[in-house]
RNA sequence: GUCCCCUUCGUCUAGAGGCCUAGGACACCGGGUUUUCAUCCCGGCAACGGGGGUUCGAAACCCCCAGGGGACGCCA
């Protein structure tokens, strides 16, 4: 029997995310519990996205929450590197094996020619995707377009008709349609491998034995096992885990609900407790125990008690346990330690205690001053959003944007931040310090505290965001017509590249 | 729109055909302890989406419907 291996594959391309802590908790469980391996895996495939920042936060997260891998980017292994983009000659070399065999073709068609197309299949209320063109080129026209230079993708064939069958490890049999399948797109025209491509060779070359990962592969899952079959390698057991889930059931997302691993630990939750909620989350322990340890959920680890429904992730639950770790799992002294340590970080002390000496008259001013640099979120209501030039909408707008702007920053300084709300200022025509007044509130409770700019920036985007948002609810809430306005507006400012909006 | 997945209290879930008058936990409500509050303890509220089968017997198995979710990118 082969030995068990599975792994986490993020993408760095922004905050690490619960979601993969989740799958990454139910890989290394499954993992630990065959006597496998659990590995660590960089897709750093998108160019653009990725950031060298969002990996170590990433991996700091993961390391946070005690979710420790035995080969990765930062430890090595026997199959490295573990960051794609190092493993290019990997791919160019597997790719070619596909293109001589013909289950890969070469294609031209431009960005425009693809999106009429999908209009038009929209339009026609037919399967969306690919429609063949380029597979019709001869020999020498492919040669004489690569040779031109001209830029091209490489698009795997597929299956014109039958289904693809496969197992599931939870779900059974999924049946899916060839039809259904796009002739999904293995090289991007900057030479890199999408993700279906290199996830696959690098499962393989990394002897992946089981894919654990989350409901949303699994209308993919056929393109991965045809490439298996293309390759003659045998391909892993795939598990289907389901999707954490905001409150009103849509995929658990930033806009609805803090995602953050960052914002969790920012907010004074104990790892473990976090790692136990997580496990709660469509698993239980065979005795029903809800407060367990991940060496407990390891050791009886059972992939099979996996239920199906997308579980809320709903953190009234997640405060209770996280109480109960206080009260239950420390003493005074490692209280003390462990709070001091969160809350006195030297250098997050470094950088509040200017702000605090030129408006103290004594050391008893400092505490109602500093407090909410420790606290949640702000005790307020609508009222203290009150101002004589800015209406309810105003604020909630100025809120708005100050937080997609914030979310768009690369760096977090105070120097960007601030940069972010003179420009915000200048192009809504506002005057800074009416612009900032509605932040005060949001982010201190108060329309008088220490400069909110330098605030903002100790205190970090992802506390920051639940703070503006929890502002913007206090102040009614916005709804799907003002939504909608607000972002068109938004983007008409200038402000926002097509896309950065509406990801999560 | 097409395809795929899912469906037990408000939420997380137990349940592998009779142990189910459907159990536990959170939340909520009530009571007790506490100088207040919280903790802690006790109690209560509250669910098998609908319709057909299969079976002596269905929350569980099958079918249909409905609802929810996801996928349909030179993102992952």
């Amino acid at each position: 029997m082969q030995k068990v291996r599975t792994r986490i594959a993020p993408s760095p391309t922004g905050d690490p995310h619960v979601g993969t802590a989740y799958i990454a908790l139910f890989n290394r469980c499954f993992a630990q519990q065959h006597g496998g391996e659990f590995i660590l895996r960089i897709e750093d495939t998108d160019q653009v996205r990725s950031s060298a920042k969002s990996e170590q936060d990433i991996l700091n997260a993961l390391k946070w929450l005690g979710l420790s891998w035995s080969e990765g980017p930062d430890i090595g292994g026997e199959f490295a590197p573990y960051r794609q983009s190092e493993r290019s000659a990997l791919y160019s070399a597997e790719i070619l094996k596909l293109l001589e065999s013909q289950h890969a073709f070469r294609c031209f068609c431009t960005a425009e020619r693809l999106q009429d197309l999908r209009v038009k299949q929209m339009g026609e209320k037919s399967t969306i995707g690919y429609d063949g063109h380029c597979l019709q080129l001869s020999a020498e026209e492919v040669a004489n377009k690569i040779s031109r230079g001209e830029e091209h993708v490489i698009r795997m064939r597929i299956p014109e008709a039958g289904d693809c069958v496969f197992n599931d490890l939870l779900r059974g049999e999924i049946r899916i349609a060839w039809q259904q399948i796009d002739m999904q797109i293995l090289i991007k025209s900057d030479g890199l491998p999408t993700y279906h491509f290199a996830n696959v060779v690098d499962d393989h070359h990394m002897r992946i034995s089981h894919v654990i990962r989350g409901e949303e592969w699994i209308n993919s899952t056929p393109k991965h096992l045809l490439l298996y079959q293309y390759f003659g390698w045998e391909p892993p057991v795939y598990c289907h885990m389901p999707l954490l889930r905001n409150t009103d059931k849509s995929k658990l997302s930033k806009r609805k609900n803090p995602t953050s691993i960052g914002y969790y630990r920012d907010m004074g939750y104990l790892p473990e407790a976090v790692v136990n909620y997580l496990g709660m989350m469509g698993w239980t322990m065979p005795d029903g125990q809800e407060k367990f340890t991940l060496k407990e959920m390891t050791a009886s680890f059972d992939l099979s008690r996996v239920s199906l429904g997308g579980p809320v992730f709903d953190v009234t639950k997640l405060d209770w346990l996280n109480g109960k770790y206080i009260r239950e799992n420390l003493n005074d002294e490692q209280f003390a330690n462990l709070f001091a340590e969160w809350a006195f970080k030297p250098e997050k002390v470094a950088r509040i205690i200017p702000l605090l000496k030129e408006r103290v008259e004594r050391f008893t001013d400092v505490a109602p001053l500093a407090a909410f640099f420790f606290a949640g979120l702000p005790e307020i209501d609508a009222t203290r959003f009150e101002h004589k030039k800015l209406s309810q909408e105003d604020s909630r707008k100025i809120l708005q944007f100050i937080l997609w702007q914030l979310e768009q920053l690369r760096g977090f300084d105070r120097d960007d931040i601030e940069a972010a709300c003179l420009g915000l200022a200048e192009t809504l025509n506002t005057k800074i310090r009416d612009l900032l007044f509605p932040l005060f509130v949001a982010i201190s409770g108060k329309s008088t505290s220490t400069s909110v700019i330098d605030s903002i920036s100790i205190l970090g985007l992802d506390i920051t965001r639940a703070r503006i948002r929890y502002a913007i609810s206090v102040l009614g809430g916005i709804s799907n017509k003002e939504a909608k306005a607000f972002e068109k507006e938004f983007r008409e400012l200038g402000q926002a590249s097509d896309k950065q909006l509406t990801n999560d």
